[in-house]
RNA sequence: GGGCGAUUAGCUCAGAGGUAGAGCACUACCUUGACACGGUAGGAGUCACUGGUUCGAUUCCAGUAUCGCCCA
């Protein structure tokens, strides 16, 4: 790259080859031997069925900037893709293209339907993750994971078999939220409350044997499911309520089915709720199931697993549950029970993935015992772990700790990890039932030895023969993920190289929406399961999956609208990618993210597909494009090494400025990706590289880079040359440690960038080069402030001349005015630079002449900035009105401070109670600003 | 019902107890030997509302309103 580069960076070209290189080379796959301190990041596994959207492109940007950090800091780092299998949304898909061939995947049979599932997943299957290589992601894909490889599986199935060793783990008969769309339980988490307007039915519930009580023969019942009461098993009312006290004991014939129910006080019934009774129904509502388990009451379930009316609902067995809801009523209507009908908006579960309202349904499954392991959780937040980054997203963590419930993680679907239960189905006739006793194992062969071992006797005596059927089911998802950071690593071989090395993780990053299905099932789980706590690491800490949990919000549509597929309002990133590249993506993302934690709207014009967030990225990479192409075009064919550290004698004050502020932007760039503050990170060398770079700092080295003999074709003056040398040595380090600095953000633009500079052969890459050290010795503060009003003067000059209207190309003479001496020496020393971005004819400066300026007589054009007058002597181009309006402007603004600042020293409490050091600052704006008006007064009448 | 967040320039967002900033958009000028995906200069805000604390509040506290999210 040492010929001239084009004018325009084309990022396409660029990214796909240091992708090919990074990852031909293996630069991301570590060794856990290695040294350096390790750090490691296991990314949340996507949904192997999902695509790339732009949430996954935002946290990509997020933990790639971590990472590549980490590496520069010289870190031993490990950073871990995967997918997960996503049970039921598999499932789904291929249940469809089944369906849509006419068969079924009970046709097919278990084995070849998911030998189906897995040629789908080889397939189509993680499409995800080729998209995620387009935005330079610096995982190490020769360790890619996905959450049923064989190695995983070991994993959960050890996990299952310790957590039912411990007790951690049971089997049993209770509500589960049922999705009849994929004829499965589902945990709470994947239950979605959805507003919907819907009725409420008033029934007449009659007392039995037309009994009368206080002139009561019946009750009236309000209910939003009317087809459940055909499994009501007792109506409840409150305890203190007085209109049915004298009820409670006596019994209802319920309508319809005429089964004799008690009438039960419980304290759960709000007696303003509608008419303050309620029907219970313990096997259809969670409520209900909590009350009859109260009062005794047997469970009724009149439901089949398909949603649709089971023998148990009499004639209206064979209706589907919304068609038995017409019917109940019609028929309720018939019989003189329906008391009225009312709009009524309640809120109705839904399954998550099935998109249809989940039915509380009596079965039998696994659960896994949530308190106990929640417990070990919340204790260890109480000494800080994990560390919430924003902080107070720790709160909602610790309160889904508390009041935690079971967490049902058997599912009914095949395509999964199956439960490693094995049914002695020999001991109940062959058949698997809520009494068919069980053994856990690792494997069947295991299985039978447990089996032998526990009822081998017993059956033998009774002349059977021991037979053994796997549980068909499988593991909710979220369990093998729950597991993903130490399954990943090599556990449960708890030698594993990785594990010893990488665990615990460092940081896991992810959404909030996610934190109660990753962030606290890891820990949970990892609290009952993850290796014993080495020697070097804390106890109470070893076993945390992670030290720290960097939280980050959702990106939203132009119109501030959560992105989701059925609402079909996502941004696709890959097209964004190859319009404005991905270091432009990833720059645009990450830059607005700076309050931490907060939702980001992506700006997009969904007609012409552009994004000027995105755009403004795309130019700054184009803008450090062309500064690095400028500085080849300078630097002689040299490099920062062979052109080695310039002379700290030699140095210019604007030299001496920037390598100032090379070295803080250096130090605080490193201490906000150290801390999360990416944004703020991506902000300061925006700012730094557009401004203080390009705008200033090149500016004022192109002469000095490209000197002109004192007379045309004579030799340069060794002075010159030197000088020279010293430019190129300044410009040359501060890009060269800018494309450090930027690596983590724009990671191929740097790369490339930075070879450009350094002449650094294909195989080296920034990506592991070591982060520069901050040069101590070049911060400078005083030396900065000084540089300000250097900066200051010379905007004055301009101004100045675009009021008046001077024509860019016209030369005219500057004369500063300035009573501080400090000033007037970094003017003059300057003076070269100001003629050079002033296009000044000459550069003089002076002290004011006594009182009442001598020059203020002159007629020329001035303005006043604090301390500092600019005057431009020249007669006949000057526009006085314009001229004039500058001066009234600065006049005004000079009084609005003062009256602001007299009025503050005026109040005697501020002069007694402010602190001293304010109180004096306040004073010395009060003596600028009065100078100020002053000095503009002065020019202003000067000017009649 | 409980909790959390937001409200600052036309738009998207920073900010901080001492009189408000950026990017985009806008206006004027500039095809200047890195870059028009650019440069220079400029205009633009009662910091949602009401109280309180304070010498001083846009910033801290309380309440109100609107919007969004989570939990029940």
């Amino acid at each position: 790259m040492t010929e001239a580069l084009p004018k325009t960076y084309d990022p396409a070209g660029t990214e796909a080859r240091w992708q090919a290189a990074w990852e031909a080379a293996g630069a991301f796959h570590p060794d856990p031997n290695a040294p350096g301190e390790p750090f490691s990041v296991v990314i949340p596994p996507p949904n192997v069925t999902g695509s790339l959207h732009m949430g996954h492109g935002f946290e990509t940007a997020l933990i790639d900037t971590i990472v590549r950090f980490q590496r520069l800091q010289g870190k031993n780092v490990l950073c871990l893709p995967g997918t997960d299998h996503a049970s039921i949304a598999v499932q789904s898909i291929l249940e469809k293209q089944i369906k849509a061939e006419g068969g079924s995947k009970d046709d097919l049979g278990r084995d070849a339907f998911l030998e189906r599932a897995w040629a789908w997943k080889a397939g189509s299957g993680g499409t995800i993750v080729g998209q995620l290589r387009r935005l330079g992601y610096s995982v190490d894909w020769k360790r890619e994971r996905f959450t049923l490889d064989p190695g995983l599986n070991k994993a959960v199935v050890e996990a299952f078999v310790r957590l039912h060793e411990q007790g951690l783990i049971y089997r049993g008969e209770y509500l589960v939220n049922w999705c009849p769309a994929s004829g499965s339980a589902v945990s709470d988490l994947e239950v979605e409350m959805k507003e919907l307007d819907g009725h409420l039915w008033h029934f007449r519930y009659p007392l039995s044997n037309g009994a009368a009580r206080d002139g009561l023969d019946h009750l009236v019942v309000a209910t939003t499911r009317p087809e459940t009461l055909l499994g009501d098993t007792g109506v409840a009312v409150h305890p203190t309520d007085p209109r049915y006290a004298a009820l409670v004991g006596k019994t209802i014939t319920l309508p319809l089915v005429g089964r004799e129910i008690p009438i039960v006080a419980d304290e759960h019934v709000d007696p303003a709720f509608g008419t303050g009774c309620v029907k219970v129904t313990p096997a259809h509502d969670p409520n209900d199931f909590a009350i009859g388990a109260r009062h005794g009451l047997p469970s009724i379930t009149v439901m089949a697993k398909d949603g649709t009316m089971n023998a148990a609902a009499g004639r209206f067995a064979g209706l589907d549950r919304f068609e038995a809801r017409t019917a109940v009523v019609a028929a309720m209507e018939a019989e003189g029970f329906l008391v009225k009908v009312e709009p009524h908006r309640h809120s109705v579960p839904f399954s998550d993935r099935g998109k249809v309202p989940v039915e509380p349904l009596l079965s039998t499954q696994w659960f896994a015992k949530a308190e106990p392991l929640a417990a070990r959780c919340r204790e260890a937040l109480d000494g800080g772990a994990p560390r919430f980054v924003p902080q107070r997203w720790q709160k909602v963590y610790r309160d889904w700790l508390t009041d935690i419930r079971d967490w049902c993680i058997s599912r009914q679907l095949w395509w999964g990890h199956r439960i490693p239960a094995w049914f002695v189905v020999s001991e109940t006739g062959g058949v698997i039932s809520d009494a068919t006793p069980y053994v856990v194992a690792r494997d069947a062969a295991e299985a039978r030895a447990k089996a032998e071992a526990q009822f081998g006797a017993a059956s033998a005596a009774a002349g059977r023969q021991l037979h053994l059927e796997q549980d068909p089911d499988v593991l909710d998802t979220w369990f093998s993920s729950g597991l993903w950071p130490f399954s990943t690593l090599g556990w449960p071989d708890e030698g594993a190289a990785d594990l010893a090395t990488w665990y615990p993780t460092s940081v896991l990053v992810t959404g909030f929406d996610i934190i109660f299905f990753w962030v606290a099932r890891m820990t949970m789980l990892a609290g009952a399961l993850a290796p014993p706590a080495s020697d070097e690491k804390p106890e109470e800490k070893a076993w945390m999956p992670f030290a720290d949990v960097m939280i980050h919000g959702l990106v939203r549509d132009e119109n501030n609208r959560k992105m989701s597929k059925s609402a079909g309002n996502g941004i696709d990133p890959l097209p964004l990618i190859e319009r404005y590249g991905a270091d432009a993506l990833r720059f645009a993302l990450v830059r607005e993210v700076a309050g931490a934690g907060q939702d980001i709207r992506l700006d997009y014009d969904r007609s012409t597909g552009s994004s000027a967030t995105v755009e403004g990225a795309r130019n700054f990479a184009n803008k450090l494009w062309n500064a690095t192409r400028f500085a080849l075009m300078n630097l002689g064919g040299e490099t920062p090494a062979s052109l080695g550290a310039p002379d700290p004698a030699a140095l210019t004050l604007a030299d001496r400025w920037i390598l100032s502020r090379l070295a803080r932007v250096n130090q605080d760039t490193a201490q906000r990706y150290a801390s999360y503050g990416l944004g703020e990170a991506a902000k300061g060398l925006y700012e730094f590289a557009w401004n203080e770079v390009c705008d200033w700092t090149i500016e004022l080295l192109k002469r000095r880079l490209n000197p002109r003999p004192a007379t045309e074709g004579a030799a340069l003056s060794p002075e010159a040359l030197a000088d020279q040398r010293v430019a190129r040595q300044v410009l040359a380090k501060v890009l060269a440690e800018l494309m450090v600095l930027l690596h983590p953000l724009m990671p191929h633009l740097s790369e490339e960038l930075w070879h450009g500079l350094t002449g650094e052969p294909e195989g080296t890459f920034l990506a592991l080069q070591p982060w520069p050290a901050v040069d101590q010795a070049s911060l400078d503060a005083s030396l900065e402030a000084s540089f300000a009003e250097l900066i200051e003067a010379i905007r004055v000059v301009r101004n100045l001349r675009a009021v008046a209207g001077l024509k860019p190309s016209q030369p005219a003479p500057v004369v500063f005015i300035t009573g501080r001496p400090e000033l007037a020496a970094v003017l003059r020393q300057a003076s070269g630079d100001i003629t050079a971005l002033t296009r000044a004819a000459s550069v003089e400066v002076r002290e004011p002449a006594g009182s009442g300026d001598a020059a203020a007589g002159e007629r020329c054009l001035a303005a006043v900035s604090g301390e500092l007058q600019v005057l431009l002597p020249i007669e006949g181009l000057v526009d006085l009105g314009a001229l004039r309006g500058r001066l009234e402007k600065d006049i005004a603004k000079a009084e609005k401070e003062i009256k602001g600042l007299a009025g503050r020293l005026a109040n005697p409490n501020f002069a007694g109670k402010a602190p001293p050091e304010v109180v004096a600052e306040c004073r010395a704006n009060l003596a600028e600003a009065e100078a100020q008006a002053a000095l503009a007064r002065g020019r202003l009448e000067g000017l009649a």
